[in-house]
DNA sequence: TATGAATGAGCTTTCATTCAT
DNA sequence: CATGAATGAAAGCTCATTCAT
């Protein structure tokens, strides 16, 4: 009992000054994937993300040097997270057209769950990808996916199911176009169309479309 | 010859300030479209629109109120500008699958030549549709395109070649999508495969991909 | 008397907004001289710039660019001034002697009075005249009263008054270094040698040394 | 034996951190000097000064205080390199005009070799000599060579070699303030007359100004 | 209709200094 | 003795917007 009240001592004097690198670091990380995410990089505010992190400015130059460099550690944060994601997937382990559905199920909830990622992706197209370039982890962004999807075309087309020349790269930024494009302008496609596109039955519709339109293109020829 | 010297007269008032309402309205509304389309809504400066219309800020004030009403006056003219292209497509003019490939290249084309309409929709959708939201124009950006679409979807299933069940809505998203993601991305896509994805070549290979797989999935059922 | 009363509320409305470009602008470079002489380049304060000039910050970027900017234009405006101020020598119209006399004490009056000019060029050279080697007005800033000495010279030297083989610039050069070193650093000096260096006893102690080394110096060989 | 291994075992912290005051506080001073030297009181940052030492910022704040005690303690360390090397002067071992010349030669070495010395001066008469009047060792900064000196003119004036009536300090200051100003300002006067005064010829012939002018100044009268 | 001048609030960034270990 | 982490205050600068003419 006596260590649970030192130990909440502790905890509290803790609470006031971390003086804990990681803690501090991992903590500015996630403020500022929230707020480049919402605001984008030029909306972003230094302040709101020092303030939810809830340590001060000074520490966000001090661990990253300043906001772009910041950017470019969240944009490279939010690949690792996808890529570590997509680790768990085994397309090889099934039929290829069941691990086509998954990839196109997969990408689809990962965005649902992580639209943060289509944001910061957004925000670094309108850089014109000038944080990625400076990146050193550049490569290590680039999907193992692919290889794999490749794979999955081949077998398929082998045992009959697929149709034949079909580019997995190609295929890939397809399959993602149909989810991101979506649920990136849900938004605005809400308001244009006047008709909620967010809701539960909508979405499920479009996953329903979007899994027939990969895997009907797929159909090898009669 | 009175017509001319006035005329004459005319232009040379306008030479040292050239009071014509229409001219500098336009001029504001096309310098905004590109600094909002370069560097979102966030990022764009009033003071470089001014500049780069050749008239100065408080003129931009008089006219449109301010920034975020300017932000809307440039969403809807860019909306505009789509539908009014999208008039010269006569898609029921021609068999279905010729129509449906038409709708393909003309969107994948339109993004080609107008790419300040992608980074608009991405900023909006960033404000969650707020300004469209507030636009007395919505309804008139829904594209009537969806309507045509469903009959040549209709007419191609009625004449063997399209399968059954497909939403126009859904393939309109989905053909949009397609082309969206990979012009929209193009930087962080190349900076990310480590090849330029951005050549003739790439592109044509991305245009006949994306004609397959909408061509290939309305294929019917054998 | 109506005149002087409308005169007056003019002036009235003007403290509040002048308004007056030229002006805002006067104000600006004088609070901005001030506070250089004072603080040096690094220890100036935008700020108190502001304040002293009564106007707001924003103003001296308008018109001055940046810090750095302003500060050449303040050291380009202390230059002219100097250099305006001998315009009133007529080293010429007095014998050799009488001249070289007037320039020593015009040298050191006009340090006296202005010892801003001194901490100023004490700045620029810790900046290794950066500032002043990006100025348009460089060569504007030489003083031609060099020539003038050098003609000067030549006389007391025909007239048997003077000593040949005198360099103009480096006479120049020592008569400013006499004032300079002791004006400029009568703090540390008075300081070290425990007395006060700047009371009207000593300062006419030190003028009447300075213009007997120059003079003494400059006698003719027996 | 003992005292072999206690003394491994001191090395070998060492090694890891060099716990000995006495290099630390000289490492400080050093870096510290350079850094007030370069960008002046304002300018000088404490990081940078702790980087250039090697050691850490707490580490000045504990032997020093504060960046205006570091100052004062840069400022004395200066000026008593000064008095050390005025030591080796011996103006009495030789004729007077040659005490003259050598201490005329040696100032000018010696603010060559040292011009740190001059912007350090500088920097502290922006600061009103504020520091220096806080040091408890401000007498001992009192060059004593002026009494030397004095001796020197008085045994010139016996010898007939020198003129009646001058004053030692005023003297010293004098030939302090023709090499002061001379390399202090030789970035602004290179900039100015537009040829660069810091050659190996350009400070040949300066010396020899110099020279003669003291030493045509203390010429006795015919 | 047009324009240069002006502003306050707020931006990113930097600083000297101190705390906890 | 030594150090990385932390901070508040303030720095230089920029922004959208409005005023006066």
């Amino acid at each position: 009992m006596a260590v649970a009240a030192v130990e909440t001592s502790r905890t509290a004097t803790r609470a006031r000054a971390p003086r804990d690198a990681g803690r501090t670091q991992a903590a500015i990380l996630v403020a500022a994937t929230k707020e480049f995410a919402r605001y984008g990089m030029a909306g972003a505010r230094v302040d709101r993300i020092a303030a939810r992190a809830k340590t001060n400015k000074r520490m966000l130059y001090y661990y990253f040097g300043n906001k772009a460099a910041l950017f470019r550690a969240v944009l490279e944060a939010a690949y690792a997270r996808i890529r570590a994601a997509e680790q768990g997937l085994d397309l090889l382990a099934v039929a290829p057209p069941e691990g086509v559905r998954r990839l196109v199920e997969f990408t689809w909830n990962y965005y649902l769950a992580h639209p943060e990622f289509m944001t910061l992706l957004n925000s670094e197209n309108l850089h014109r990808a000038r944080h990625l370039k400076r990146s050193r982890h550049v490569q290590a962004m680039n999907s193992p996916l692919i290889e794999t999807l490749g794979q999955v075309l081949a077998a398929g087309q082998r045992r009959g199911e697929f149709r034949a020349g079909v580019d997995g790269l190609q295929l890939y930024v397809s399959i993602a176009a149909l989810s991101y494009f979506y649920l990136g302008n849900n938004h605005t496609l809400s308001a244009v169309f006047g008709r909620d596109l967010s809701t539960a039955a909508a979405k499920r519709e479009r996953l329903a479309h979007m899994t027939d339109v990969i895997l009907g293109y797929l159909r090898p020829a009669p």
